[in-house]
DNA sequence: AAGCTGAACAACCGCTCCTAG
DNA sequence: CCTAGGAGCGGTTGTTCAGCT
């Protein structure tokens, strides 16, 4: 449907943003809190979009970013969660405290990927490159284009395809050979239809009925789960969970410390 | 020393989802 | 129930910086 632009495009600022603005924005929220994003800047005196001041406040400004270098408990961390997740870099980050699904996709796509390559392991798939690149013939040849042609949106927000997505850890590994849940630069629009049917086949992957809802669940409240951790329960369905709540619980460690760096 | 290239990161864009009216 | 507005997400682009030739 249509829908008037977010801000007064011409009107605003654009670029890289300024310490005055920076202050400004700052000063604003912690006078009068988050509220609305779309009124904000104005409010604040800022000739910017609400989205972006949305961006550079949880992006840069929030004081309980961590910043700094990823340990290599986090890569693996992330690795983890990639694999079980996909491109959700909003609930990945959502795990890792400090972190924001935007450093965490920047990262992925500059680092993590290519130390996965170099391992011989498909970013996407996380399957062995060989494998991977096998499986990704076969598509092609199976479903040529038409998840291509996917509509742009195809957000896995949709709460079953997440649910498919993020409750069978396995539905990852193995619909991955049709591609898993990631997404990038090949059109995610994964073959949904696909992934769904193996998913549910892969069903009895999960040992507890728990598991039925896993990650849907954490999806609900992981965002206030990922600070202490309490996501764990929710992922203790495989031995892949398990490792990644592991992961998790020393990660939690992190999160008021400061980085060694 | 200068130019080039690639990596890293900040920010923007377009889309979908959610929800209030 | 429908519509419109706001928020949030993921992909992409633009800019800066460091290393190399």
């Amino acid at each position: 449907m249509g829908r008037s632009p977010c801000c007064e495009k011409a009107h605003t600022n654009k670029g890289a943003w300024t310490k005055e603005e920076d202050q400004r924005l700052i000063a604003y929220i912690k006078a009068n809190g988050e509220g609305c994003w779309r009124s904000l800047p104005k409010a604040a005196g800022l000739l910017r979009c609400g989205k972006s001041c949305r961006l550079r406040w949880i992006n840069y400004l929030r004081p309980d970013l961590k910043r700094g270098n990823f340990t290599e408990e986090e890569d693996e961390f992330i690795i983890k969660l990639h694999e079980l997740l996909g491109n959700k870099w909003s609930l990945i980050a959502g795990r890792l405290p400090g972190r924001t699904d935007n450093e965490i996709k920047n990262y992925w796509n500059t680092h993590i990927k290519r130390k996965l390559l170099a391992r011989g392991v498909d970013p996407q798939t996380h399957r062995p490159l060989n494998a991977a690149a096998d499986h990704h013939q076969q598509q092609q040849l199976q479903a040529p284009r038409r998840f291509a042609a996917a509509p742009a949106g195809h957000h896995h927000h949709h709460p079953d395809h997440f649910a498919v997505l993020s409750n069978s850890p396995e539905a990852c590994s193995h619909s991955s050979d049709d591609e898993p849940s990631s997404a990038t630069p090949p059109p995610p629009p994964r073959h949904l239809g696909i992934d769904l049917n193996l998913s549910i086949s892969l069903a009895p992957y999960q040992p507890q009925d728990q598991t039925s809802e896993p990650m849907k669940q954490e999806e609900d409240d992981e965002a206030s789960a990922t600070a202490n951790g309490a996501g764990n329960a929710a992922m203790t369905t495989t031995a892949t969970t398990a490792a990644v709540c592991l992961c998790l619980n020393r990660l939690g460690l992190h999160g008021g410390e400061p980085r060694p760096e």
